[in-house]
DNA sequence: GTCGCAACTTAGACTTATTCTAAGTACAGA
DNA sequence: TCTGTACTTAGAATAAGTCTAAGTTGCGAC
């Protein structure tokens, strides 16, 4: 039986092991924004053998790679992983540190008037503020 | 003879030392955004006495925290620092990594449609693309 | 002036995140 | 079954940044 992860990276190219398999399945079942070693944490229980830091991370490298997920550079000194790649900006709680999507939707086009050489891909619209209880 | 750095340490309540004057004096000049190892380069031949690695970090966390310049998360794994403190966006070079100051002017005025618990400070613009030569 | 103290700086040890390496494992295809 | 490539492993290596303990500096009180 070949679960809908698998084919989530099968269509990517990744080649599905139970490794990747498992870390890609957290990662897509997850709002938060794990670290890698949030990701190891979750994972390495789930699997029947010993799981390494390493792979992890080249998991995580590769998941990158194929578009599977994306990294998010808020914090210093540590990425965070986001499975969702539907285009989105990121609300920063500046007092916790948590991150929350923010759907495209919600925030308007930006215009750009730049200098014809700058020739744009992609933005990425990143909040800060404080999600009031 | 007080120099316009030590005024600019002085009033941001930053007592100015040697070292702090030429760090800062080196971010103020310059358009890059340097890590702290490239300030740390830059730097240590400009002082009399061997200056150390924690001495950059001190100051710079110093002068994050009293507003003299600010941090700028674009590559994972370093922080780079910005002596603009004008509001204004990034625009990173894909292919270099390099990172431009592009001015609040440029960019309009983003509208947030968000849920009323997400109360925003501010916010900031990563701009992807390419510099064409 | 000089004493004492607080703030600053130093070298180097330490921590944390990530990558590298070398050896072992798994599995697809001949 | 054999072989080779890709994957995973443990642990060593690297890199960014922080901590620590000891040494300096310089200013205010006397």
């Amino acid at each position: 039986m070949t679960s809908h992860i698998e084919e989530l990276l099968t269509t990517h190219g990744v080649k599905p092991t139970a490794q990747r398999a498992v870390i890609a399945e957290y990662l897509v079942g997850t709002d938060c924004h794990p670290t890698a070693d949030e990701v190891f944490q979750a994972v390495s229980s789930k699997l029947p053998v010993s799981l390494s830091r390493a792979t992890v991370y080249n998991t995580l490298n590769a998941l990158v790679e194929a578009g599977v997920i994306k990294e998010v550079f808020t914090d210093p000194g540590r990425v965070r992983y986001d499975a969702n790649v539907t285009e989105h900006h990121h609300f920063v709680d500046v007092k916790t540190g948590q991150v929350y999507d923010i759907d495209a939707q919600k925030v308007s086009q930006l215009k750009l008037d730049l200098a014809p050489e700058f020739s744009v891909n992609s933005y990425h619209v990143t909040i800060f503020g404080e999600v009031k209880k």
